[in-house]
DNA sequence: CTCCAATGTCAACGCTTGTTGGCATCAGTG
DNA sequence: CACTGATGCCAACAAGCGTTGACATTGGAG
């Protein structure tokens, strides 16, 4: 039996999305893709078209952000917190996004998209004042992708060698205060 | 006059820092410095042998960081967040480093020396506890770098609006937690 | 002046890339 | 069986890349 197409197409996701999270957009060659699926390139342009459709079918990301409103109001910093390390480690679509975003005007776009659509609306719901809470959500990224960035693309030790309950410890008090405190502290 | 070899050597890195910073490594071309340079290709590897050598040359980088013996202990948290904007801003070579450490593993590394070599002493002297201070440098890092990457790298709106004034007021004392409080708040 | 080293230009090389079109091979249908 | 459409492979294209070596031009030293 021969495969079918859309055995084909999962697995040339599969592989396209290990290699783009590996090495970034341009660094990924189609053939290079092909190779771990065992095909030949010219079937990844048949199915997806070109590069670009193909990176956008890999990088197919929601973030998935949990229902806050039974979390205690003390424990959304450290939820939030939780769920992100779990998120990111869950698949390698984050990745996919952040290593190409830093190069690629148009993924930072769609970046800039997820944060503000998804991150953006949790911050109006939690605190009282809508006009702080762009900012607020802002400041929530600086630190989770800050987070991501050091832990998971530069691998900088002191933080990759870090627990889960270790950056929930730490990161969850910044988020709360980001989210709900005001500036000096509150 | 025919221009020197140090003016040229120099205008190519003027242009070689510029098209670092804004495509980083990989979409940078030498042919682009050379044509920003207003001299041919084979004068690049001329003065700077190859691209690898002249990316190291561009990216030659110091964070600069102040001396915190004179600042206030609970000051230190908004002063080092506010040298961290100033020396961003200050020229190109954080960018043209972050730009290409993401995708590049050498880089990935020259970082790793960067922030563990310079903040890693830093905690080491403000914190008494010796043990924690490797971590302390660590949660420094995601903080500053994540800031970097949202608000110059990522521009993410609601980050790229604060003024610096409000980045001290709210990543100071996120700073000053890192590195001389605990966990929980402290 | 002559000569020579420094500075710069030009054309080309070998390689890799994304992408394309033609051809083979199989599964299922009549 | 023949036929057809789906699936897959192969070879090649044009473009862009880093890099190289030969050649031209300048400016100062003797």
């Amino acid at each position: 039996m021969r495969r079918s197409s859309e055995d084909t197409k999962a697995s040339i996701l599969v592989a396209a999305r290990e290699r783009f999270a590996a090495d970034g957009y341009d660094r990924t060659t189609i053939r290079a893709i092909a190779a771990d699926a065992a095909i030949d390139p010219s079937m990844v342009m048949r199915y997806f078209g070109n590069k670009e459709k193909l990176f956008a079918a890999a990088a197919d990301f929601d973030l998935q952000l949990p229902d806050l409103a039974d979390v205690p109001r003390d424990r959304i910093g450290a939820t939030l917190a939780a769920h992100f390390v779990e998120r990111w480690e869950a698949d390698e679509a984050l990745m996919v996004l952040l290593r190409t975003a830093v190069t690629n005007e148009e993924v930072a776009g769609r970046m800039r998209e997820i944060f503000a659509g998804q991150l953006g609306p949790l911050a109006v719901s939690l605190s009282g004042d809508p006009g702080s809470a762009a900012r607020r959500a802002g400041l929530v990224a600086t630190q989770m992708l800050g987070l991501a960035l050091c832990r998971y693309v530069l691998r900088l030790p002191p933080v990759v060698e870090m627990t889960h309950q270790e950056v929930v410890a730490w990161l969850g008090p910044t988020l709360q205060r980001y989210l709900l405190g005001d500036a000096y502290g509150g």
